[in-house]
DNA sequence: CCAAGACTGAGCAATCTGTACAGTGACATC
DNA sequence: GATGTCACTGTACAGATTGCTCAGTCTTGG
């Protein structure tokens, strides 16, 4: 749907500071609060905004460890396989990719002693051919958003490279 | 930092309904409002609740195509590559894992032929030897937190294993 | 010149927030 | 058994915010 400037700037500012409410917002960034609120409309309704969910640690909940598995699928078997990986908790998130490999999924871990054990719950299914696990050390680049937000609201109205 | 069961109900009515406020929680959970916000300062405070940031969509922003790239690094150039990555708008994420590989990396682009562009800024770059790069095609499971947090609030109080 | 759409500034009733305080029950300590 | 700590409840109050509405102004495009 796109965004423009004051889109960005509104993003930001929630990223920066979520708990603000749509009076400060509008203050801060010098409009009225009614278009405050309306944007905000604008962007939830379009999707841009998927919700306000909390950011929940893992590692603050005892799970420090987090790995990438790359999953090799028996032909045929993506179907099972993905819902018996929607039933695991400490499965984060879960693609099907090109390349080698079939499926990529995010796992946390309460140790590393403890990835094996979610490794097993994992790869114990029918279905999974071979996984192969790699454990994060460092996550220098935490998910981010606002420079991307930043990069689009720039784009705005250009045409479509 | 662990948490108990009122813990866990309350980050998944958070989670469900981000923007009810602390007195809504406190009748949804059947507890005083002052538990609900004493619970939540405690969670803040103890770094399990990062933070309500806004829930982009990156698709909806025109940034459709997602994947993920695996690099090898140049001994030692490392943190000079970090820093490269982290003034990439499409760099979602980054982290350094064993294995095969030095580091992961979340990338999002306009269109498949636009990833091009994306790769060749990522691996444009002094110190990266190598990249293998895998597009995401479907995401059967969004990153998600809840299923995790029920796990926790369930293990509360028990022995770590 | 006119219509449509976006933004402003203002107002109002209802609600929520931050904060404080006293009372209660559970639990561990001495 | 007495005591102190801690978390939770229920209540209260002032101040701030929200949702909504309305009229007027600006800008853009036909």
């Amino acid at each position: 749907m796109g965004i423009d400037e004051l889109d960005g700037r509104l993003l930001e500012l929630l990223a920066a500071e979520p708990r603000i409410g749509v009076l400060e917002a509008s203050r801060r960034l010098g409009v009225a609060r009614g278009t405050v609120q309306a944007r905000l409309d604008r962007l939830q309704g379009g999707g841009v905004i998927r919700g306000f969910g909390p950011d929940v640690d893992p590692a603050a909940i005892g799970y420090p460890v987090t790995a990438f598995a790359t999953l090799e699928i028996r032909q045929g078997q993506g179907r099972d396989v993905r819902a018996h990986l929607a039933t695991v908790p400490e499965v984060l998130e879960l693609h099907t990719i090109t390349g080698r490999g079939d499926m990529l999924c995010r796992l946390v871990a309460r140790s590393n002693a403890d990835l094996q054990r979610v490794i097993d719950k994992v790869v114990g299914f029918e279905g999974i051919v071979r996984a192969s696990t790699a454990i994060v050390m460092e996550n220098p680049v935490p998910l981010r958003i606002v420079p991307l937000v930043r990069q689009a609201a720039r784009d705005a109205g250009r045409p479509v490279s």
